[in-house]
DNA sequence: CGAATGTCAGTGGAACTGAGATCC
DNA sequence: CGGATCTCAGTTCCACTGACATTC
């Protein structure tokens, strides 16, 4: 009774309930905390994305860590200078090959991985704080399929 | 058989099931078929949020509006001159408030806006084509809970 | 006075484009 | 020669910031 004017209606139903816009919002501020706590360690998402690819997969060239990790080949280069300016990877020219660079990760690159690894862990908890763990697991399943949708249009 | 080669094992696992990162990139990929459908009758986003707001709320000033479409008081100065332009809304001066502007769906507007509206039901429809009618509710109703956990952080 | 409003110019980040140089 | 690879400069888009004049 002490709350007379229904004073915040803020946002219409139309954009509240609208899937896409939902999507881009939460996926804007998702990319801001996860850029914000990877920089707290001067970290970078391409950072991991790179690192992670060339663990699991091993050395590639420039081109083929596009492939893998979704980054184009302009700003492998930034990033892999970065990496290799911090002594996480080695770029070496391919000696089969000399178009290409063998890009290969360090120790120090695989203990960076696994400091980035648990941060992430830490973020995404974070990100996904109001969903209980049966619904990040089907909200992950999801998106993974809006994705896999996307990235494979034909 | 004439397969032997596993060709493309592609995407590392450590990014192919990272909540933040699948959200960031279903995020962007729906914001650009968004931006793409809408631009193919000359819309933006901003005119749809801010049609939404005066169709459903009345008139409002522009800092209303901001609050209730979640647009920069910057932006939302082009918006309304674009939606003005082409006679969507009326921008007129506040009498009760010289610092305010009225802003004013015309009739024009209402048909624009259930114009945009038709069409964005077909480009949920193609953001979401890969989910069932139920999973879609299921995502709408666990992004509205991300979104409004980041919104209102208080 | 402090605070709110509308306006505009400009910043920073990110994905992307285009072109050049080198090599297969 | 066509095509791939790496590199760099520049573009585009968007959310956002800072400053300013006006009005409450």
């Amino acid at each position: 009774m002490t709350d007379p004017a229904p004073a915040a209606r803020r946002t219409p139903a139309r954009l509240r309930t609208l899937p896409s816009r939902l999507l881009g919002l939460a996926g804007m501020w998702s990319d801001r905390r996860i850029a914000d706590g990877l920089a707290t360690v001067g970290a970078h998402k391409w950072h991991y994305a790179v690192l992670a690819a060339l663990q699991e997969f091993g050395p590639a060239s420039q081109a083929e860590l596009s492939d893998r990790s979704g980054i184009h080949r302009s700003d492998m280069v930034a990033a892999i200078n970065e990496l290799a300016g911090a002594g996480y990877v080695a770029r070496t020219p391919d000696p089969s090959d000399r178009r290409r660079n063998v890009v290969t990760i360090t120790p120090r690159g695989h203990r960076r991985l696994a400091r980035i690894d648990a941060l992430l862990a830490d973020l995404q908890d974070d990100v996904l704080a109001p969903l209980t763990a049966a619904e990040r697991a089907e909200l992950t399943r999801m998106l993974g399929l809006l994705v896999a949708h996307h990235g494979d249009p034909m």
